[in-house]
DNA sequence: CTGTTAGCGCATTCAC
DNA sequence: GTGAATGCGCTAACAG
């Protein structure tokens, strides 16, 4: 019978035909649970991210659910609202010992227990034990975006979205890249401060900065959409023009960037792509397949689109 | 050792030291796969929505996720794009041989074989066999809109977003209502083609009413908010204000419609509140506990919030 | 080519 | 209280 279902080679027509048969009036289903105990797979994968009510990981989620079907994978989706602690607790849980595999994207250093599963790295959660990541280049990418606005002709460009993890500090870097090539020495920051970036944190932020300085920036170059669309509501509401007073720039290009009030300047990263790609080394490493060398980052393309946000 | 770490009553106090201190060790980790074999429980449920690019379910989604957890259940999530062959697929797949139960959003009617599995559905799935559904009243919630849309003075109201599925005609049931009550005769409808409700989608559509009819409705009630923020940008674009021209109202409240321009009137659902409940039941179904009388229906609490898309 | 069997890691049952 | 044994459904290995 295991033979048949396996499609093992030497059975007979006959006997391929008539177990079939059975198979078929008792209508039998594999257990999918009972091999995995016997081969060491389930066909499970997780993907951990911070929240899937931020709109990148959703439409990311969406992209790797996508892509892992490809593979004959299924996506376990755990949120853990960048809390250290709840990171740590998904990736010890039961959760580690059904899957085949995890696609991290991570704010809390490797926890224990991890090393020994096969791990992806989306974006630039701190390095797992020679796993591989896959991202867009992020200090490229916001080098991009700041060289644009710096090209409309801004000078005071605040940089929003600074905390304390990796992809925060390569856009600072990109920013702080394209100002000081641009000879703008004065580079002004704005700090997000709690769990993953949202528009209703940003609106906040930055109806405070408005508030409190006499002169806002030319223009504010926002980590992600999210902190984007929070600014743009936030200088509206303040009575200042968008971007004839403030330009705005964010990175993602979210669903609701084309449909804004201005539409939004951003960065469009590929992410069908880089699902295609996160999913294809996971499916290696669960073969066995190792690394190049060890390690390995994948970089995927990304573009910059100009809307209203930023030119009139 | 099976005993003490599954809390066994009588065991010494001695040999549960003894023992937990060889597991500690050992660094002994339970093998969740054989446990499952053994007593036929996995600790995941799967969540079967058509898409996690569109908000709503994104949302959802996460409410799922962190609800389960309450439960210590794990939840796959599986995107159809309303595509009735997916549905099927996936609902025949390894997958529900895996999961302890179902939380099921779907548009085709009820795949053979998952009538066997525990089942939930989320909103107005053809129903499945005794599966107990969680969503709010959409009729009310339909009513309620078009009401404060009449209330605001509108008469040609214009229901957008009828399709094929049970939550189109219990929206457009509501519309009707409103409309019927007021003594408002004229039902104006258009409808939605393919897939998932969506913004482009909805951009497209609205776009091209508005190049065809002389005059404009003086109010779109929108099935959902994602097509009234694609009606909203249409109708921005074709010269026309919001909601001095035409008024914008839509249903569920997510996250962009606190930030678009104008933000948009809706009605917003407590999805957590939904989440709970349907996860709640899925574990009664789960550990046998039946529905009250074969079928329930659960009504999840929502509230209408009014915003500058139809006030000024 | 075909039929039989050991054992994946656990929970449960049964002797002790 | 404790230890040993059975079997969940499957696959791989092996003997026929």
């Amino acid at each position: 019978m295991s033979n048949v279902v396996n499609n093992y080679a030497y059975v007979s027509d006959e006997m391929r035909a008539r177990v079939q048969a059975s198979l078929d009036e008792l209508g039998y289903q594999m257990d999918y649970l009972a091999r995995g105990l016997r081969s060491g797979r389930t066909g499970f994968v997780a993907l951990v991210v911070p929240s899937l009510a931020e709109p990148y990981f959703a439409a990311l989620a969406e992209s790797v659910i996508r892509a892992a079907r490809e593979h004959r994978l299924s996506v376990l989706v755990e949120t853990t609202g960048n809390a250290p602690e709840i990171e740590r607790e998904v990736l010890q849980g039961s959760l580690t010992r059904m899957v085949d595999g995890v696609l991290l994207n991570a704010v809390a250093g490797p926890a224990p227990g991890i090393a020994e599963l096969p791990a992806v790295i989306l974006g630039e959660s701190p390095p797992v034990a020679n796993a591989p990541q896959v991202g867009i280049d992020n200090v490229a990418a916001a080098r991009t975006v700041v060289q644009h606005l710096i090209d409309c002709g801004h000078r005071r460009i605040l940089a929003y979205g600074n905390q304390d993890t990796e992809t925060a500090r390569l856009r600072f870097e990109g920013y702080r890249q394209a100002m000081t090539e641009a000879r703008l020495g004065r580079l002004l920051n704005l700090d997000y401060d709690s769990g993953p970036w949202s528009a209703e944190g940003a609106y906040r932020d930055v109806a405070k900065l408005l508030r409190r300085r006499a002169r806002p920036p030319e223009a504010i170059f926002a980590f992600n959409d999210s902190l984007a669309h929070g600014a743009l509501r936030a200088i509206r509401d303040h009575g200042l023009a968008v971007p004839g007073d403030v330009a705005v720039a964010g990175i993602d290009d979210i669903a609701m960037s084309a449909f804004s009030e201005p539409p939004l300047t951003t960065v469009a990263p590929d992410l069908d792509e880089l699902a295609r790609q996160a999913v294809g080394l996971l499916v290696d490493r669960i073969d066995g397949r190792p690394a190049a060398h060890g390690f390995t980052r994948m970089l995927t393309p990304f573009r910059l689109v100009v809307r209203g946000s930023t030119v009139a």
